[in-house]
DNA sequence: CAGCATCCGGCAGGATACTG
DNA sequence: CAGTATCCTGCCGGATGCTG
């Protein structure tokens, strides 16, 4: 399949089909980047998390970690200790998703400022009404 | 900076602050992905692009590519003819972008495998009510 | 053809309060 | 400590209708 007669009809089959939305689905919310990255270290438990992900609710954080728990990215451990322990570690799948997403994260820093220029002189000539 | 003097201070110095955030706010939209994958081909016209990626409104598209030619990442090109015709095209630094962009993408296709298993697996365990 | 304006529903996600 | 439960909000994004 995905063999395509002339040249036309190529194009998004790849880009609808080959999983920029999966990729959204799974790492694409606000914060799984930021703990899949936090883990990155080693295994912490969930205030540890709550702490280092400077800004996430607790709500979001369990939210967040059953969705990488489910998605095979991270290992939940419980201690049945008193009071109850239970700590996060990426999955040898999660460390392996490390790396794309480090090149990607790497790229827009190196970027930022041609970035940032670029929105920059985007929005004056957006709003040159008052001078010209 | 970033230098950091023990070891427990330094975890998400690099998470919250490397700008996993800032990747999203830029291709972290529903379609921002689909759109500069399609474009990868070359230049496109309006209604080329809608017909390509597939499912997006005009709505969204018209806002995608604003936001993307506002970053730097796309080119937008007026033909003053009647009726009217826009080209838009990947500046280079979106076709930079697509690098680890694909990456990214192409590591999502090729563990879905997996991570589609690790999804079944936990939802079973998670909703083992009727039987045991 | 390539859009802008408007209206509108759903849901991501924050704040808060409560539990084993 | 590590969550759940509930409420509430913004805003993302779809549908529709109108223009140069």
């Amino acid at each position: 399949m995905l063999s395509h007669h002339h040249s036309s009809e190529r194009r998004n089959v790849v880009a609808a089909r080959s999983g920029s939305r999966e990729i959204l689905d799974r790492v694409g919310d606000k914060w799984s980047l930021s703990v899949i990255e936090t883990l990155s270290d080693g295994a912490l438990r969930f205030n540890e998390l709550k702490k280092l992900v400077e800004g996430i609710s607790q709500r979001m954080l369990t939210l967040t970690l059953r969705h990488l728990e489910r998605d095979g990215l991270v290992t939940r451990t419980m201690f049945a200790t008193i009071p109850p322990r239970v700590d996060y570690a990426l999955t040898p799948l999660g460390f392996r998703l490390l790396k794309p997403v480090s090149e990607l994260v790497d790229w827009v820093r190196e970027n930022s400022d041609e970035i940032e220029k670029a929105q920059q002189s985007f929005d004056q000539q957006s709003v040159p009404q008052t001078a010209a």
